[in-house]
DNA sequence: TAATATTTGCAAATGAGTTGCAAAAATACG
DNA sequence: CGTATTTTTGCAACTCATTTGCAAATATTA
């Protein structure tokens, strides 16, 4: 879906800002931190409208919310971007070195037993170490 | 260990501020926050020393950090706790109404298979969900 | 296109965590 | 023990990501 589907299929304005924000989720091959979402915003945008922007967008669940160490990250739910989504629940790596953040796509997370009434709704899995350029 | 040996064994002078943090941490059964630990503290202890303390306790690997959702958080390494501490790696439930965290020890967290050339140097896994009182 | 509703930029606020510094407490040592 | 030296502490001020109020600008509606 194009950005102006996106926003029209949520109800929400189509402005210059949110298309080009949705563009740079689309470029983005990892999920995404304010600061560098506002950093790879050609046209400037205000802090606040980056934030605001964002916020919509993860309530209206079209962006997923990733926690890498204690950044909070966004990235495209793959429904949005077939075939180079990020799908809930999948591993992510960080090097420790480099700081450089991964997204294992190909390894499958698994659920694991949670005690009685507990219910999943997301993994959140991140794996720390040295990257192949780091070791 | 008790508290002044936890420091002595470290280097570090004992003071009453380290030894209330670390008695405070000892009746935990959950990692705790900076601000946390603060309201924990009867005796009123400045926030800069909190941090300061759990910094240098964490560089001692007396302690643990564990990254819930994007806050940091603290717990005494099973080594200092025998029988009730916190080892790296286990799982960990967050709520997502009530936001009560859940130490999931008795669930094993296995470690995928990486990347060629990339080495793991520590798991963060979090499952996000509803408790058996919210759900 | 005018009227109404939504979004934006700005500046100021928030909140967790950090830092410099002088005073206070701990430790070392005679 | 008591004094000198080292370490820790509280305070206030600072940082940095994120949020908020508000009036101006832009989008949508009719």
């Amino acid at each position: 879906m194009d950005p102006g589907a996106i926003l029209a299929a949520n109800g929400m304005s189509i402005t210059r800002n949110r298309v080009n924000i949705l563009n740079t989720m689309k470029l983005a091959t990892v999920p995404l931190s304010g600061k560098e979402i506002c950093q790879r915003l050609r046209e400037g945008c205000d802090k606040s409208t980056v934030y605001r922007t964002l916020n919509t967008l993860y309530n209206k669940e079209v962006l997923q919310r990733v926690i890498i160490d204690h950044e909070v990250k966004y990235a495209l739910r793959s429904g949005d971007r077939p075939g180079n989504g990020h799908d809930r629940d999948h591993l992510h790596f960080k090097c420790s070195s480099c700081g450089k953040l991964f997204c294992l796509t190909e390894t499958e997370v698994g659920d694991y037993q949670l005690p009685e009434g507990f219910i999943k709704e997301e993994n959140q899995f991140l794996v720390i170490g040295k990257c192949n350029k780091c070791r």
